[in-house]
DNA sequence: CTCTCCCCTGACGTGAGGGTCGAGTTGCGG
DNA sequence: CCGCAACTCGACCCTCACGTCAGGGGAGAG
């Protein structure tokens, strides 16, 4: 039985977000995502903070950032709440805010094409 | 100075289609376009046949197949225009299709996504 | 001839994970 | 308390589609 402090195992939070395991140690190996803490046997134990962080990132990967930058929009968004005032955390978020939509105008034309292509091949099928 | 029986070296050929060096390369070492000759020195030399070949190969790749698949649904479409009868063929044709329909599907998804976060983005930008 | 491009092969690196393994942990039922 | 199934651990190798680097060869101009 999990105790009832809020605190869930790796697997729980995979069950959650739709995330692998193994996905979820490899965004820690890399210092996007630390559970709050661990069991005395060494388990994993996730906030639902540290869940929400996963689900940010779950959010930001069809935009194609790199786990480095997401790290960065992380930590970057996390200082602006505090500090909103910032000119260069504004700055940055502005920068950010640009290569989304430039990743987003580059997955429109994919689709486009993707789209175009699936019709060729519906083409071919009369 | 190129001769001009239609023959490009891999540099041109790269111009012409937006892809690398290496990438065409790749490409041929994975069996997806060998270039119709080799100048006497070794050097790649592609027909315009080659080159559609390497178009329709970046047609595809928006829609995520595999290098092996793309090899495959390749030769399939040659295949089929020898002989359009086949109901192999044509079955083998219906399954890529939804193959692409289904990544069509999930590119949407992955825009809606995306153009989503971008909003949020523009939204923390006040 | 040299100079300057362009091209060659081969090997190793990268990014974002997936698979597998043997060993340790948790917690329930009895 | 013991057994046991389910869960988790770290460590390792595998994948895919290239990028990058090293060291060399070919083509044509001057």
């Amino acid at each position: 039985m999990v105790a009832r402090t809020g605190l869930l195992q790796i697997g729980q939070v995979a069950e959650r977000t739709g995330l692998s395991l193994r996905t979820i140690r490899f965004y820690e190996e890399n210092g996007l995502v630390r559970p709050t803490s661990r069991s005395g046997g060494g388990f994993r134990l996730y906030s639902d903070d540290d869940v929400a962080r996963l689900e940010v990132i779950k959010r930001m990967k069809p935009l194609g950032f790199r786990l480095e930058e997401m790290q960065e929009l992380l930590t970057l968004l996390a200082d602006l709440t505090e500090r909103p005032e910032d000119a260069a955390l504004t700055d940055r978020l502005r920068m950010f805010h640009e290569a989304a939509a430039a990743r987003v105008h580059a997955l429109r034309e994919q689709l486009d094409i993707a789209e175009r292509f699936a019709a060729d091949l519906a083409g071919r099928l009369d």
